[in-house]
RNA sequence: GUGGGUGUAGCUCAGUCGGUAGAGCACCAGGUUGUGGCCCUGGUGGCCGCGGGUUCAAGUCCCGUCACUCACCCCA
């Protein structure tokens, strides 16, 4: 048997609807708050992905999915969507006509780590990007849709934490007295930050083995050395979310895996996936655009785990299967293909007919419509067809009626 | 890449001291010549993850391997 790639797995009717209901919240929502489609790749050239995220992350250093195509070339498969929202912005010259944009885009995503809880290698990502707006008013409008949309879908344990990196100005800063803080005490530190404290520093703030937590506590915090203006943005932020009431908790830890965030991150939490917390996260990317050859353009946005959304919004699944209107149950094979002519006219209508393509017995049939969930049952036999008429049950009241052939089609449409 | 747990029917799982492979649910059929849920009866369905070893005999014991899963790591 072939079986499919390890990480990967198929939506199945069943769950799909809960994906289909999520989307659609999703798509009303971004387009109430002035957000417009992109579709981007699947693929684009590694160096892409290099520039943007960074070489030294773990994404790229050995995450990607990369190989050579037919020619030679590095492609890759996309870890994330923002790298080519930009790209896609940047080459098609897309701030010409109006320089502040807002895109969503839906679609899978491709990490090779090891499968767990929330954790797959093609998972899907719910992406929001506001370009070309440097107000903190763009972040705090990014964590309300979240937080809308997380509440839409009954979703309610999930908590907004927000922190800022600082900039180029003042993030240079930080990290030398954060690793002078280090140098100090690495001795208490796990093996992993010990080799992390010189390539990147900031990612020991949220290592979670116990005696890392331990030592960092005093060290010192981003926040405290924030430049006036990244501390002004700050500022605004919080108070914007306030004035809205979104509730937030600050969190000085809160770090981002990928090099271009700048200024504000965010994640948002939930206690329901296990290890896997993280059911959305983003930020602003002041300098990524112009990192990547564009013009020097300000940049917010987020990506929600559409694995992980499903998952939990999963504990309070409402029932979203589609039942038949009517189940057709004929009796023999000169009924069948009369009753086909039916239900294909039934289909142009929107009425969701159904019936047996094989030979079964009434009973069996009446089972199957049952199963199926189908409110009504039309019943046709040779002893209905030499009436001139045909039996038509409703299944929760169990009343049977006849109606003449001549006045099927049109008798089922009205009642539907 | 490193650990732990689990692999037996489509699903959830039993399987004793090593002695012919089981249950519930689901599915199919019959009980009712042409009427669903409940009930009764019967039936389909298994390389017991895979490979090797010990043994008269292995689902069971031993070794290896693979898969799934949770966690580390990382992130959404």
């Amino acid at each position: 048997m072939i079986q499919l790639i390890k990480g990967f797995k198929d939506i199945l009717p069943g769950e799909v609807e809960l994906w289909q209901e999520i989307e659609k919240t999703a798509r009303a929502l971004f387009e109430d708050f002035g957000f417009k489609e992109i579709r981007i790749p699947i693929m684009e050239r590694t160096e892409l992905f290099a520039k943007s995220i960074g070489e030294d992350t773990d994404i790229v250093e050995k995450e990607m999915y990369t190989f050579p195509d037919r020619k030679g070339e590095l492609i890759t498969l996309r870890p994330e969507a923002t790298a080519s929202v930009c790209r896609s912005y940047i080459q098609h010259k897309l701030y010409a006509k109006d320089p502040v944009r807002k895109f969503y885009t839906i679609g899978p995503m491709f990490r090779r780590e090891r499968p767990q809880k929330g954790r797959y290698r093609q998972f899907y990502q719910i992406n929001a990007e506001i370009i070309g707006v440097d107000s903190p008013l763009a972040d705090v409008e990014l964590i309300f849709i979240l937080l809308t949309l997380f509440s839409r879908l009954s979703v309610s344990d999930v908590a907004a934490h927000i922190n800022s990196l600082g900039c180029p100005e003042c993030r240079p800063e930080f990290k030398t007295a954060l690793s002078g803080f280090l140098t100090s005490s690495s001795g208490n530190l796990c093996s992993d930050c010990v080799r992390r404290k010189d390539r990147n520093p900031l990612r020991v703030l949220d290592c979670k083995v116990p005696a890392c937590r331990t030592a960092m506590t005093g060290a010192p915090s981003i926040l405290d050395h924030l430049c006036p203006a990244c501390n002004e943005h700050f500022e605004i932020v919080k108070g914007a979310l306030k004035a809205i009431n979104v509730p937030f908790t600050v969190d000085k830890k809160l770090v981002r895996g990928l090099d271009y965030y700048t200024r504000t991150t965010f994640e948002i939490q939930t206690g329901e996936l296990g290890a896997q917390n993280a059911v959305a996260g983003g930020g602003r990317y002041d300098g990524l655009i112009k990192a990547l050859g564009g013009p020097d353009t300000p940049a917010t946005g987020f990506a929600i785990g559409f694995d992980r959304l499903a998952e939990i919004a999963d504990l309070n699944r409402t029932d979203f299967a589609q039942t038949p209107d009517i189940y057709i149950a004929a009796l023999g094979e000169k009924n069948r293909s009369l009753v086909f002519e039916w239900k294909c006219a039934w289909g142009l209508e929107g009425i969701k007919a159904d019936m047996e393509f094989g030979d079964k017995s009434l009973k069996s049939q009446m089972k199957r419509a049952h199963r199926l969930g189908a409110k009504q049952v039309l019943i046709v036999g040779d002893n209905e067809i030499k009436q001139g008429a045909v039996i038509l049950r409703d299944m929760t009241t169990k009343v049977q009626m006849s109606i003449p052939i001549e006045d099927v089609v049109e008798k089922i449409i009205e009642r539907s």
